[in-house]
DNA sequence: AATTGCCCTATTGTCCGACAGTCCGGTTTT
DNA sequence: AAAACCGGACTGTCGGACAATAGGGCAATT
């Protein structure tokens, strides 16, 4: 157990070195060679368990082996397998439940997937207009769907939760997130986890500003609630049409009181 | 050595234990402590700069510290600052610029996101269905936005693209990329950077399986040549409608294609 | 029998220290 | 001035260490 590791030290190929002069002597403008691709060895790790997992060798709940083994099987340095451990975990491929030891193959969660999303939003100084927009397009399609496929349970969820803001009180911070479940619950109503993947990005983003909207704007909350007592009944119905239609006004609704707010709807969205 | 452990096994409240028997003799189903959060120090760092960045104290393009510059800052091993990094690095926050040597802090590419997105979808076992109707809502619409925002330039690019498809050889396995690269430059000319976001995780979703639809159904080409033109023609008269009608039966052609294939729409979508 | 206390082992979180390979900017040589 | 050279600053990776803890098993206790 002693010698093993000089062993693979000596045969470990110093990964760099010949390849940076190569391109000296190309001919001219179309070069004779691609770019040779280095990528430390952390990055070869953590892509070859990511493969494994989208191959679904490992499938959601396998536990993996823990990370000396993964050290020797890939004739790394445990610290090495650690950093494409981090990135997988911030991936969301590997995840470790609270307070266990070894880590635990996980598909990514709608929530991460979406702060994925949030954060490139943010970042790249999406306005406002931009994340409605999307909001206008998606939305009322979702509640169409919801309106054909949702159960009873569906229908109950829904109306517990329009209940919950109905009744939550005037200034409460929640109320932001009670408007979220709402959304939430109509995408899963609908059946379809990639709209419901795109739709939280959307109501996560906005949810801070919305937050300011609600408190500053006296009529949202009656607007938000008739506008949910609306979709409600026609889910219930099972009318696809009108469920479209009232997303559609509770959605465009919420332009609306950004432009009373004074909120400009060139503002970048924010943390 | 022997006793150290004693001491710290007697301090440490078991955590487990305590939890699971409090609900005894609590009043009822809400358990009376919320778990103590215990994260390690790598999430810590990874937080504290994932801010910065998010409140863009660090912006797009700086140059973060040098790993040993962070540790001491931080007062944790470099190690640790490490899998930080990865972390950040995998989120896209961060990111090295081919062979430079520090990293800059960046924001997460269209590109980044779409296979975060689409990881999930995968390991979700999102049929393929489920994809093609997300992109019935979002496409046609896009499509609309586009012929109302696009410039000569969007223009042109559409044109070209599609002129390269017309031009691609029978059993090009480069086909798909360019038909989902018209997808992306239509989405480029909707002006709306979330919806290209939420469009080009479908794309990339379906475009394994739709490589092989292609190659199997003989109309499959024309018919995608064809739906092209129309929405192109209805793109550069700024049409609306026509550019959401032509873009709905494009996609709509998809699943016909899929059927003809003998693909069942059911079938999950792979890697 | 169920609970509690104690100990051991496998593993993780963190740290130290080291070294080769490479990038970069300045210096010397041609 | 262009080319070759050099030393410092960093990164990538490694070897090695140690404390803390999750998980089990075993024995003492209720």
């Amino acid at each position: 157990m002693v010698m093993k590791k000089k062993t693979i030290a000596a045969t470990r190929p110093r990964r760099t070195g010949a390849e940076t002069q190569a391109p000296a002597e190309s001919s001219d403008a179309a070069s004779m060679f691609d770019p040779v691709e280095r990528s430390p060895a952390y990055t070869k790790v953590s892509s070859a368990i990511e493969h494994k997992i989208l191959s679904r060798a490992l499938r959601d709940g396998d536990v993996l082996p823990a990370e000396l083994e993964l050290a020797q099987q890939f004739r790394v340095h445990r610290s090495t397998v650690r950093e494409a451990l981090r990135q997988l975990e911030s991936a969301g491929l590997v995840a470790r439940p609270p307070g266990a030891k070894r880590m635990i193959v996980s598909r990514p969660e709608a929530a991460k997937v979406a702060s994925g999303m949030r954060h490139a939003l943010v970042l790249h100084e999406v306005s406002f207009v931009d994340v409605w927009e999307a909001m206008m397009v998606i939305e009322p399609e979702v509640a169409a769907l919801a309106a054909l496929r949702r159960t009873q349970a569906d229908l109950a969820a829904l109306t517990q939760t329009s209940e919950a803001f109905r009744e939550s009180p005037e200034g409460d911070p929640d109320s932001v997130n009670i408007v979220a479940t709402f959304f939430e619950q109509l995408g899963a109503a609908s059946r379809n986890q990639v709209l419901v993947l795109a739709k939280q990005s959307l109501t996560q983003a906005l949810a801070p500003s919305l937050a300011r909207m609600i408190d500053t704007v006296p009529q949202a909350r009656t607007r938000i609630t008739d506008a949910q007592r609306r979709i409600i009944v026609a889910v219930r119905d099972k009318n696809a049409d009108e469920a479209r239609k009232w997303m559609s006004k509770h959605v465009r609704d919420f332009k609306r009181g950004y432009e009373v707010a004074g909120i400009s709807p060139d503002t970048p969205i924010s943390v």
